[in-house]
DNA sequence: ATGCCGGACGTAACTTAGTTACGACTGTAA
DNA sequence: TTACAGTCGTAACTAAGTTACGTCCGGCAT
């Protein structure tokens, strides 16, 4: 042919097709076809790249969790190691929320078949660490209750995505222009349980 | 033919083999086909009742819904109306845990295009009201700080649906056998912060 | 310089799975 | 008895993941 067949693809503009299409379409509009041609390609080309869908999928779920922390990162100016906390615990549901397809790929088993892999669930638990290093924190400064650490943070993990999760499930009880001040209320509810004293028991 | 084409297929019956499949096979394992198989009909039986793989998964999420709620209606025997809520929390993981599957079609998108109407997601938050109810009569008993039940109550739930979703997605930082010792020390954490006084903000 | 080789890519086809057009059968009611 | 409504099967249509096969390109040894 005259012109060259195409101009070589490279992974990373491959997913950032993939990206696009999935914030375009959801995760049920993630399909090899459509994101072929959002790259300029044939859909072998994102064989040759990814493997297989799932392959693909794997690489948009650590994708997502590098953008999760970064976003996460960004949060600063906290006066006290405990607003430093609520502060991520506010951008946690903000990027949720504004990236619900990327979110739920990355925790709620939308893509069907799919399944990560030891190595991307490493990658997830990494960003989890993250938080324990907070929480840590705040315990040193006695914001906190002593207690141990990661299974403290994987408690306030476990809260504010089992929000997250019941929002992107719609399951919302009050109208929808409520959701965030009851997160807030929510948060606020997590951690000051974390300051309290614990009854024995 | 000699034979009838086939037995008359109820709609309770197909029902009862589209959870046969959901249960052996899994959500991806979910095909009109199989169900069509286990049911011994063809694949057109279903959609005379179903309408569409749609209405199928509808059907299953109302019916996780209720036997959801069976279960936890099944915990009795209490002595206080806070150790009752404790147990349901238990409950609650036994159930989602020993039906991974059916959750995941109720809480987790586990289906790709399907998306619960009005009529089932008013369903689910049914059995939201009843929670609600536990927490209101621990709140009368004077062992809940007295406070707004049905936003204690989505607390509750939030964080249960964020520990059993964390499980469900493998993204468990230490080994499996602790899972079900961790939840128990996490519902004892949410349900003694909404035991404590929460400070003024 | 020339020919070989591996990686990247496209075309076209294969396979699976949701869906439907069409016709046949059953039981009920007028 | 006949018309009708509901149920069902056969076979086909369509969308989407995947792959067989051939081509092109760039680097490398001879």
């Amino acid at each position: 042919m005259a012109s060259p067949l195409s101009t070589p693809q490279s992974r990373e503009s491959m997913l950032a097709a993939a990206v696009t299409v999935l914030r375009r379409d959801g995760a049920a509009g993630l399909r090899v076809r459509a994101v072929a041609e959002q790259a300029g390609c044939s859909t072998t080309g994102v064989y040759t790249h990814f493997g297989s869908k799932n392959g693909l999928v794997e690489a948009l779920f650590i994708d997502g969790f590098e953008r999760f922390d970064a976003a996460l990162a960004e949060v600063s100016g906290a006066a006290t190691s405990l607003a430093h906390l609520r502060a991520v615990g506010l951008q946690y549901r903000r990027w949720a929320i504004g990236h619900p397809t990327h979110y739920m790929v990355m925790f709620g088993g939308s893509v069907p078949e799919f399944e990560p892999g030891p190595d991307p669930l490493l990658r997830a638990l990494q960003s989890f660490g993250d938080l324990t290093g907070w929480v840590s924190d705040a315990m040193t400064s006695g914001e906190l209750t002593n207690d141990e650490p990661g299974e403290v943070a994987y408690h306030l993990w476990a809260t504010i995505h089992g929000y997250v999760m019941l929002e992107l499930a719609a399951m919302h009880p009050s109208p929808d222009l409520a959701a965030q001040d009851v997160y807030r209320r929510g948060l606020d509810r997590v951690i000051s349980g974390l300051r309290a004293v614990r009854p024995a028991r």
